[in-house]
DNA sequence: TCCTCGGTTGACAACGCTGTCCAGGGCATC
DNA sequence: GATGCCCTGGACAGCGTTGTCAACCGAGGA
């Protein structure tokens, strides 16, 4: 490989275990030897050679020799919505620990929820050959990974199952938790419970309010439609919203907030206002115990999310080859005062 | 490249140009042609060739090409010290969003702050050949990327200057931020003020703290080293430290808190506290508006910092090959509350 | 002295791909 | 009918590395 140096913007090419071979006269043979530790090699040839790999600088391509051993990259690729969103970056962090024990790099990229980003992303890592694939879907067409899973790479959904594809899936307990929250703030007396998600083509989206259905049907207060408004993104969509929902004539009186974006844009839409609803927000958030008063979530664990992804990829790795699975994490309510306010 | 189908476990065998020749009666040199979107194809042949392709599931393996082309990979490698906190997330966000437009993809690492780590990962990244290297420096020793950079690697380093290299380097203005800070404290009347930061072998905390020594001189209340505590890095010794500043004889009445986690630290052991200190941070972060007091900070910006580290990366990689340079990166002044309380 | 054997070392091919160069066939031109 | 050119397709080498196999060398035993 040819390219311009940093220091001096000659062109340069790095040394090859020929070059190496060359300044320590000895065979390229030797040298593959020496940089792989084989034994076999007398001490004094060993030390010529390493010696000339300092000179020269040489380092071990190692595209090339996977190439030729035919084995792993070494590396393992993952897809998510965005790498600076604090909840995937837990998740990053989690498949990183996982695939630094098990001796592999972790390559990302953000999709943006974007399916043709999130495609084009997969099949580059493809190229890549990578091991494995970790992906936290966008949208529902994933057929184009069966030629890649058939031809031996194992993929793992994350967060969110694939739309057409049988594979492993790792999801957290979307419709358990919103039922608890609208349960919780139901047994504060609320029977006027709005519920405040993401756009409803989105799976989490669309299981929450699943959830908030059941839990608004368990609780004995019926489901109104008119108390849901699925798709507000921005700060702005949601204050309207908020208000359309808390100054109608028959008023919300708490909120259930579908992700934990929704939720810090409605606390900053609520601030200040004088009578606030009770609220939980899906999704835990830093500082959150902080904040005045402090806010009730639906909590799971990022690190969990990733950590059991990557386990699961590692063992298809490992050969495991049974039926794929659907792993639900549990999620648990966190009661720190803004949900637990009467009517 | 072997390896064991995720649905069958068996042994799969990827698909290669020569499998995909043969299946299409054609040479592999026309494969070659075909994928590549060369010009003289006959359409037949190439309609033969996609059949195969498709019936196969073959897919280009990006490091033969590589190799074979000597051209670049096509990645480069980031070293932090962890992807899972929030500063850095937005940094690698940046650096994977001027990628993409630049075509190429991200490596990620996490160094944990240690100096073995963090070798040991650019180093990693250079065996992979990535195309130049962005690093956080964990420690002060960076002699070892002299051959890569030699070789060819331009290397930036991010938010900390290397140890013993001279090399591009893209930091925020550290000492100008925690001197306005204090200054800032000193013109709501405050003369004890207090410095909480982070351990002193940290190049931005030993910078921070210099800020704020001349902060002190600037605002003619005089540096004192019995108001410094550097160090603490868990909620328990920032509430120790917070509770000796504010509690002695001529007790601090303002804290400069020298970055991100120091500051959440210190807003936890301040809450519920009867009389709080006036509060400056370093590092702005997410809801600091929406906490009471709303928390006045030293705010950046993670992905300028990746953006600007990013652009100068690509720059040299586009044969820019001037002498390196050090950007230093505005702060500004947030003022939110914390910070504007008198004496 | 000859042979064997273990310890070293090297020649060579091949991993999957692409750049170079050449062959063959069809067509227009002379 | 001969010549030259374009169009299409293929043979071959080689990117940097490692697995295979064989060669060499000195020592020790028959």
């Amino acid at each position: 490989m040819t390219t311009l140096s940093a220091a001096t913007g000659r062109k340069v090419r790095r040394a090859t275990m020929n070059d190496v071979a060359r300044l320590a006269g000895v065979s390229i043979k030797t040298v593959s030897r020496v940089v792989n530790d084989e034994a076999g090699v007398h001490p004094t040839t060993a030390e010529r050679v390493l010696a000339a790999i300092d000179q020269l600088g040489f380092r071990r391509n190692l595209s090339a020799r996977n190439l030729r051993r035919g084995s792993s990259t070494g590396t393992v690729g993952l897809v998510l919505e965005d790498v600076g969103n604090p909840f995937y970056s837990g998740v990053t962090r989690a498949v990183e620990e996982v695939s630094r024990l098990r001796g592999r790099q972790v390559i990302t990229g953000s999709s943006d929820e974007d399916p043709v980003r999130e495609r084009e992303l997969a099949l580059e890592f493809c190229s890549r050959r990578v091991d494995g694939l970790l992906i936290v879907p966008a949208g529902l067409q994933h057929a184009y990974l069966v030629p890649e899973m058939h031809a031996g790479t194992p993929v793992v959904f994350l967060d969110r199952p694939a739309g057409d594809v049988v594979a492993d899936t790792v999801l957290v307990d979307n419709v358990g938790g919103t039922t608890e929250a609208v349960r919780h703030l139901a047994s504060f007396g609320h029977r006027r419970i709005a519920f405040l998600g993401d756009a409803p083509d989105i799976f989490t989206a669309n299981e929450r309010l699943r959830g908030y259905r059941e839990g608004c049907l368990q609780a004995g207060i019926g489901f109104h439609e008119s108390l849901v408004v699925m798709g507000p993104h921005d700060e702005a969509s949601v204050r309207k919203a908020l208000h359309g929902l808390t100054s109608s004539a028959d008023p919300a009186t708490a909120v259930v907030t579908g992700n934990n974006r929704i939720t810090v844009h409605a606390l900053r839409a609520l601030a200040g206002s004088a009578h606030r609803p009770a609220l939980v927000g899906f999704d835990d958030f830093e500082l959150a115990d902080l904040l005045s008063p402090p806010v009730s979530v639906i909590a799971h664990d990022a690190s969990a999310l990733g950590k059991a992804a990557a386990d699961l990829l590692y063992a298809r790795l490992d050969g495991d080859g049974s039926p794929p699975r659907r792993v639900v994490l549990p999620v648990r309510l966190v009661a720190r005062g803004s949900g637990e306010v009467r009517v």
